[in-house]
DNA sequence: ACTATTTGACCAAA
DNA sequence: TTTGGTCAAATAGT
């Protein structure tokens, strides 16, 4: 119908928002430094509206209630499903829909052994820490984060952070419900949403998908720091979930920057997580759109909120390395005023 | 003073 | 009962 036909639309945008912004990287990685600067920032001027595309798609797609909630400022596209929050006491079964975000980061080299999970690139927003847990078989423990802003602003985003058995770069980064909260009010925003791609799922167990001959040109070596040490494999991997959840697997490209980019969401950005990669786009590309197709195509376009449905997203952003390099001048945002609402 | 983190206790779901 | 998630008092940091 024509929602097929919207669908096959948006995939066809996205397949070229794509191509430009991988374009967009292996041009970068072949400026000066002066130029590669713009140059990335048009790039992530790609991701960013590749993110809002998906994001689209991604609300669609789980048919969110979007019950009133506080006066939320309106924030683009919020459309989250506002929890009753019937009596602040604890209880609130989150019953409803319940989807679960999953995303694996590389974290700055661990160097020593147990460091907390500070080492995990920022994702843009401020979270604070209310708990942590040690996991039934996981080396590591697990730490729980609320957005700070639950109070102010009833945000109800969640998140959190476990590192990889294995590879202890690796930290599993879970997101839970979405960001109410005006954070990040700034221009180039584009943040709070990150891209939903469906990938099918057969198996149950793990389900690892590895790609690993990306040669990414990512890491344009200049001021060849010791820095780079830290960026070995850039690979996609996909991973996750354990028993019970009979999950569905996303792929997530987060736009939003990390750490040392941090409020330049466009600058240093590099549009971590939003792996393609020169050499691997074929790769990419035909991962991305037999996932659009075989799940959207298919008329069933509609999983999701029933119930307990967890979404599990991962995706390793490894470009981290890319803002170490020559992020040096660290913008100050302005927009950093959380009492501009009270 | 304030806010953020740590950490054992508590609770609900499995 | 066990386990994952959250609370909240104590503690640390500003």
């Amino acid at each position: 119908m024509e929602n097929e036909n919207k669908t096959m639309k948006m995939n066809r945008l996205l397949t070229i928002l794509s191509e430009g912004e991988d374009e967009m990287r292996r041009l970068s990685s072949h400026l000066n430094e002066q130029l590669r600067a713009d140059a990335m920032n048009v790039q992530s001027r790609f991701s960013q509206a590749i993110a809002i595309v998906s994001s689209m798609e991604a609300t669609g797609m789980h048919q969110m209630p979007s019950q009133g909630h506080t006066a939320a400022s309106g924030s683009p596209g919020g459309s989250f499903s506002g929890s009753p929050s019937e009596g602040s006491e604890r209880i609130v079964k989150k019953r409803k829909g319940n989807v679960k975000r999953t995303i694996n980061v590389q974290g700055t080299v661990p160097d020593d052994g147990q460091s907390d999970t500070a080492l995990v690139p920022d994702d843009g927003f401020s979270w604070r820490k209310y708990g942590q847990k040690n996991i039934l078989n996981a080396k590591y423990p697990r730490s729980y984060y609320r957005c700070t802003f639950q109070k102010n602003q009833n945000c109800e985003a969640l998140k959190h952070v476990q590192r990889s058995d294995e590879d202890p770069t690796i930290f599993v980064v879970t997101y839970q419900g979405d960001h109410t909260c005006t954070q990040h009010v700034g221009k180039t925003q584009s943040i709070e949403h990150q891209l939903l791609i469906p990938i099918q799922n057969e198996s149950d167990e793990h389900v690892m998908i590895n790609f690993n001959n990306s040669n990414i040109p990512i890491g344009t070596h200049e001021s060849g720091h010791d820095d780079q040490s830290k960026i070995l494999s850039p690979s996609f991997s996909i991973s996750s979930t354990h028993a019970g959840l009979r999950s569905e697997r996303y792929n997530v490209f987060s736009p939003s920057s990390t750490s040392l980019g941090g409020a330049f969401s466009s600058g240093g950005a590099f549009s971590s997580g939003f792996v393609s990669s020169g050499a691997s786009d074929s790769n990419y590309f035909s991962v991305f759109q037999s996932q659009f197709g075989a799940d959207f195509g298919g008329g069933s376009s509609f999983h999701g909120s029933e119930s307990e449905l967890n979404d599990v997203i991962s995706v390793p952003r490894s470009s981290i390395s890319a803002a170490n390099d020559f992020t040096v001048e660290q913008p100050a945002f302005p927009f950093d005023s959380p009492d501009l609402f009270k």
